[in-house]
DNA sequence: GGACCATAATGGTCTGACCAATCTGGAGCA
DNA sequence: TGCTCCAGATTGGTCAGACCATTATGGTCC
């Protein structure tokens, strides 16, 4: 259990349960940490977090907001982040990434029937590349996304066909990363997030 | 003056200022508030910025440590994300955005003889257009590098010639913004960062 | 109907305390 | 001498309550 992420994570939780929209506002700090049961301290430190990340925005005297999200800007993000982590991955990769790789992409074929499983797996898939990157600012950026992506994961992993086609596409890019190709792993995670962003777009 | 960062960067000029170097142990955090004159409170939630941006982690019991940074790494990822944010910015700037580009490009030659104003100049510059980019995500992921690109953009402006190759550089992204370029704006940006860049590793 | 102001509401900060994990150094023993 | 083990000190994590600064609200007065 990440404790740093307890206090953001529950606030993100309540936001999404109550339905509150981007740009509305949320409920009083004091209120918020009776709720979730921990101190105003710690509840700013997690809304401060937050307010990192661009996800809120505090006003003082008024209130804190809820910012707008556009998941296609997040999205093109993504695409320009993610083929650098594969390059990285495939130069720098040690053994022990390597283990971490085929076990997630091990554990997608095995849960390919049950989206909610597929997805998690989907995560690891991903966590372990950018692990794998060694770059500690890639790791960073991707900690602050990560948890705007549940969205677009849902979307994929909804769909069989695009379940098992993500499955041959991250099995390409972890066969390029265990290679050492570092064009080949760029070029793999390009086309993954192409069939990803594609099927975005539809729905 | 930006509440926000306030704490977190005046943590940041304090460790340069004592050479504490990567890995090694921070002062506790009740030396710091004190130090720096706010409350514990406050401190923690300026640390909490940083070990979010993977500058600092804390262990209880043990203390805070300051992380390994590879400038390199650091690069990899603007070469990555500037292009972006200057492509959005050709596509979605606002007459308000050619201003402030415009403004800071005017700026920029006329301090060229300046290496300490000249880098604030082109500070402004790039954050222009990442505003001027109207992308949440993009705005946010700079907003948590900026202060560690310091050191990289006092390389630059240390050098006279790189100073007027920037100017021009950045005079062709600004010129493309304005005409709604994307595809030579990301272009414009690419050269600019090569140039950039092959001045940080002869450095 | 509009301008103005007292009041409440809300985020920002501070103080002081206690808890939990870790580190350190000395006592005791083999 | 060298080792183990433990008690205390150190340090980050959290909490409670208070006050300040800014903004929003609603009523009053013209």
């Amino acid at each position: 259990m990440p404790p740093r992420n307890h206090v953001a994570e529950s606030v993100r939780a309540l936001l999404a349960e109550e339905q509150v929209a981007p740009g509305d506002r949320l409920p009083p700090e004091r209120e918020l940490a009776a709720r979730l049961g921990v101190s105003r301290s710690s509840l700013r430190e997690g809304l401060r977090r937050l307010a990192d990340l661009g996800i809120i925005e505090s006003r003082q005297g008024s209130g804190t907001y809820l910012a707008p999200l556009d998941l296609g800007d997040l999205f093109e993000v993504r695409l320009r982040l993610e083929p650098l982590a594969a390059r990285l991955a495939a130069q720098r990769r040690g053994e022990e990434d390597l283990a971490r790789l085929a076990d997630a992409l091990a554990e997608m074929r095995g849960v390919l029937g049950d989206p909610q499983l597929f997805g998690e797996a989907d995560v690891r898939a991903h966590a372990a590349i950018v692990e794998a990157s060694g770059s500690l600012p890639v790791r960073v950026l991707f900690a602050a996304i990560a948890d705007l992506l549940r969205h677009s994961r849902a979307t994929t992993a909804g769909n069989d066909d695009l379940r098992a086609g993500a499955v041959s596409e991250v099995a390409a890019i972890v066969e390029a990363i265990r290679d050492g190709d570092g064009d080949a792993a760029e070029a793999a995670m390009r086309d993954h997030l192409a069939h990803v962003g594609a099927s975005l777009s539809a729905a």
